[in-house]
DNA sequence: ACAAAAGTGTTGACATTACACCCATGC
DNA sequence: GCATGGGTGTAATGTCAACACTTTTGT
């Protein structure tokens, strides 16, 4: 560790896999890349990092810069480590799982992206550098982590419908849940609140609206409780 | 990124959280710092990362050349990023957990480490840099682990009998478990087999001892079955 | 009145918990 | 023969899965 020149001179980047929900469909933002190398083909958004630059702060901006989201959910996934991951020398990628409400979202190109558009998962395009790896891995963590948290409100409006939010569920999970039992499970949360509001035109039978309550979740998990889809 | 300089200059590390299991406790392994910053402190094994250096294997090098342990179980956790977390430069951390059998790992001196030793978990004592969040992250990513995949055989000898099995998830979890009803559940198992043979010269009745059958569990899984403690 | 989706309870199967005594061995 | 930890079953409770009809609204 005396000579540190041998030492300091890899990158350091962030992928983002942004995930959203709209037409009943999961939906992952991508992006062309703008530069060499794979300049023009298709990638998750992100990029490098200076070496005073906060990872949370860059993802963030990221995000904004394309989608308009300011304070959007995100998590650290892992690091992306291949040695020969990137043509131009060692990139470490650190990948964050986000999720951002799509009416909120409007994208645009950036300094980061040209090109920016919402693909189905199931549809999903290959990806450059290792990101159809990073994507997998997003999208495995985003299935198992809407059992135990509450993440999955970050994705619908504001205000939601049981059946919406059992139709997410069912979309990101890919299963079928039966309407009775899911409802059951529902009832005894305290911290999906009855807003006394109906649906507005819908089609046929308007449905109930339900907020999600934050700070009667913090309570409910103070009791020690955690909720299991 | 036209001007590739700015951005190959951070450096990379890896730290490794490596736990044994002995004298009924959960311990982990802590070395002295051999060079500054913190020099002779109390730190998690690890080092910095050549740029053409593969993570996995950097993690192998530095348990094998600690403990003497090859082929260990490891896994990549996260990436530890502030910023400020290394004083000499933007130093990213990428953490791992591995398990040693106990028996089998015999602490030497090397380039990597000083005076390394195993501190039970419940003591562990103050850390440099972030490694008090790395370790904690490990226990918690380790409690959690171990409820729905076998990786607690590796901290086991090959044969093993049921009390030892539950006092170690016990020890992990930090919680008691009933025994009839613990035995009731592996009896499920067909992975987890009975070896005919029984404990030698215990100080009271001996036990039966069994095994961890890797390829019966890999049978199980393609059964689409999960265990869970 | 009809089409469509919203909303609502019960039952059986299975899993989980709680609990106490006899057994095998070393000394 | 006694001290110690190993090994075993049952009953009550709670949880989960399967299942079909009525209600509300727009057209």
């Amino acid at each position: 560790m005396s000579d540190n020149s041998k030492y300091f001179n890899s990158a350091i980047s962030v992928n983002c896999v942004v995930f959203t929900y709209v037409e009943e469909k999961l939906k992952i933002l991508l992006i062309r890349r703008e530069f060499e190398p794979f300049k023009g083909l298709l990638a998750l958004p992100g990029g490098l990092i200076y070496p005073n630059e906060d990872l949370q702060q860059a993802v963030s901006h990221i995000i904004e810069s394309i989608t308009g989201n300011k304070n959007v959910y995100k998590k650290q996934l892992q690091a992306f480590t291949d040695t020969k991951r990137h043509p131009s020398g060692r990139v470490v990628s650190i990948a964050y799982l986000a999720l951002v409400n799509h009416q909120k979202a409007i994208l645009k190109d950036s300094s980061f992206a040209i090109s920016p558009d919402w693909f189905n998962i199931l549809e999903k395009p290959q990806l450059v550098f290792d990101h159809d790896s990073i994507a997998e891995t997003a999208l495995q963590h985003l299935q198992s982590e809407i059992r135990n948290k509450p993440i999955i409100f970050e994705l619908l409006d504001e205000k939601f419908t049981l059946p919406q939010l059992q139709t997410l569920y069912e979309t990101i999970l890919n299963i079928s849940l039966d309407k009775r039992n899911f409802r059951r499970k529902l009832a005894y949360l305290d911290f999906i609140e009855d807003t006394e509001e109906m649906q507005k035109n819908p089609l046929y039978r308007p449905a109930k609206l339900y907020v999600f309550n934050k700070e009667k979740y913090n309570e409910f998990c103070e009791k020690g409780m955690v909720f299991s889809l």
